[in-house]
DNA sequence: TTGTAGGCGTTATCAA
DNA sequence: TTGATAACGCCTACAA
């Protein structure tokens, strides 16, 4: 175990064991090829120097990486993380490395990232798109790379996709307000280029529709991000309208969480003076000051799956796209509990 | 931008623009030093064929790789995934790529991944380990890989690292309590196999001998995990002992949330029947069912801060390990606010 | 300004 | 069962 010089290769291997380097290489891919004390003087030898593989010597020999890259929307949301999980175990399982990268919302360093996992040269992208048009996604495919988008779908079956059907959950969020007798509602979130706000916003649109209710009694607030600052700040503004809603639908929990803080401090009641609910039910909603009902979505699920599909692409010879669109379930908590009158 | 095939390599880009692999090479890495018209040529060539650098031989060749990892200790506490931010700002200001490995808090996951990034030859390592002290780290050393420690400290400069000093937080967390008249306390947390757990108690213990409070009336609770289901399994176990702690200091947030959330279940009143004050102050601590009070540590600075000394000790030839120790603060919120009594 | 040649560490083929 | 050798794609001298 030499310290400080460049580390051991194969070479150094065979020469202190006093074999050939193909036979180190035998050691190392094919043992049983080999003869079990010579295998021994060569194990030994790669201990004593502190042998390592060189996964870039390896990938460029054999043209292929043991690694899946994941770019996720938004690392600070427990969602994303969560989902993250799921796709390691799957990649854990079989025996691949995970590059996880952070787009954080940013078209621009979504872009980054995906050109630099193809510069690594990973066996397959999975993504949670700003947005799932981006030209960088179609390159990755015209160069054969197999890429799965994670919590949203594409129409034209251009990759695998695993997703949640937002418009049907938004559809849910708001039926449950209905139902507890609220007709003037406010949506909350942005910003609108993300395609789960749009299609959160447009099932709760239809909901409403549906219920006959007029179309100017469910208020739109677009924020800038789906984030507890904004959230926040959201809760000033909705203070701040003519005739108050009497209820919140927001685009995820993150901002429903600050919206609830915000309109606690402003000293009025949830649910009595303004129910909310949120998305996705990350663990915290449940331990939030009100506790905080949602709309579920099995987030493991969705990365183990993913991850699923994109190793069938890499391995199955004749793969065939798939969506997978889970359903999305109300979780009904205090936040949007009945209130008299 | 030919798809299915393999994808083009200097040598294709090469032929394409009708000059020599040498010059491809300079329109990468030297384009001042070829005639406009020509890298115009070869530009063009590269956009055509889709030619994207494959990075494994280019580290192969200089030697050296553009990645840095970070091992983190559990990535579903919003802590770490803060101080991941703060990292991977720093690295990307360098121009460096930054795998994420989430050792979810075993020590077996965690060598794995450091094993797989020295496979990598990352330019270096940061690592909030499960032990500072695993042989795992000291192998990353003996091969000359920097590795700096996040959120932990090691005496005997054998790395840098960059940490938060625990112990005071606890001895302020518990002062905070003393100073509020309780006189009974509860420290939940857990595995003391986490040094952060160790030295929060170590400190908390501090607090109360320095007090002249009777060392039987510090009840400590250990936990499996730090995880919100902890918390409220813990809040069971409390309700549980006879003579009643009127206050309790927990070893992190996740767990203060959910002992939080189970005490409200078991209908006592926060800060009235028991207190609560939490470690880390993540963002979700101030939007808890009571803002929970909590011990700040500045989680993007100490992300920061750890890969500045990492780039430090890859760039700088006469670079000195250094223990950094950042000072957390009380965070008084209403979990801990003073009650009449 | 451009071209040629050698080698980084590994794997795989083929011969011994 | 083991050894010699070529090749993966790139970079960098050095030569033209």
């Amino acid at each position: 175990m030499v310290s400080g010089s460049r580390s051991a290769s194969v070479k150094d291997v065979a020469a202190a064991a006093g074999v050939s380097l193909g036979t180190v290489s035998n050691v190392l891919n094919r043992p049983h090829r080999v003869k079990p004390d010579t295998r021994a003087r060569v194990e030994r030898a790669m201990v004593d120097l502190g042998f390592v593989r060189n996964e870039s010597a390896r990938q460029l020999r054999t043209g292929t990486s043991q690694t899946l890259g994941y770019v996720m929307l938004d690392a600070t949301n427990p969602f994303f993380t969560d989902v993250a999980q799921g796709i390691e175990l799957a990649a854990e399982a079989a025996d691949l490395s995970l590059f996880l990268c952070n787009s954080n919302n940013s078209a621009r360093r979504e872009d980054a990232h995906v050109a630099r996992l193809i510069q690594q040269r990973v066996q397959g992208i999975l993504i949670t798109p700003v947005n799932p048009h981006s030209p960088a996604l179609e390159v990755a495919v015209q160069r054969g790379l197999p890429l799965v988008l994670v919590d949203r779908a594409r129409h034209d079956n251009a990759f695998c996709s695993v997703s949640v059907d937002d418009v049907l959950g938004g559809w849910l969020a708001v039926m449950h307000l209905i139902e507890r007798g609220h007709t003037r509602i406010a949506f909350i979130g942005g910003s609108m280029e993300l395609g789960q706000v749009r299609e959160r916003l447009e099932g709760a649109q239809r909901a409403w529709a549906e219920s006959d209710l007029p179309p100017e009694d469910l208020v739109v607030l677009e924020t800038e991000a789906l984030s507890v600052r904004e959230g926040l700040a959201a809760g000033e503004r909705l203070a701040g309208l003519a005739r108050h809603p009497t209820a919140a639908f927001c685009a995820n929990d993150m901002v429903a969480l600050g919206l609830l803080q915000q309109t606690i401090t402003l000293g009025l009641k949830v649910p009595s003076d303004l129910a909310i609910i949120g998305f996705d039910d990350i663990d915290f909603a449940g331990a939030a000051a009100v506790p905080l009902s949602s709309v579920r979505q099995p987030r493991m699920d969705l990365g183990r799956a993913a991850a699923r599909l994109l190793l069938d692409e890499t391995t199955n010879g004749d793969h065939h796209h798939q969506q997978l669109v889970f359903t999305p379930e109300v979780v009904g908590r205090a936040s949007t509990a009945p209130v008299r009158g």
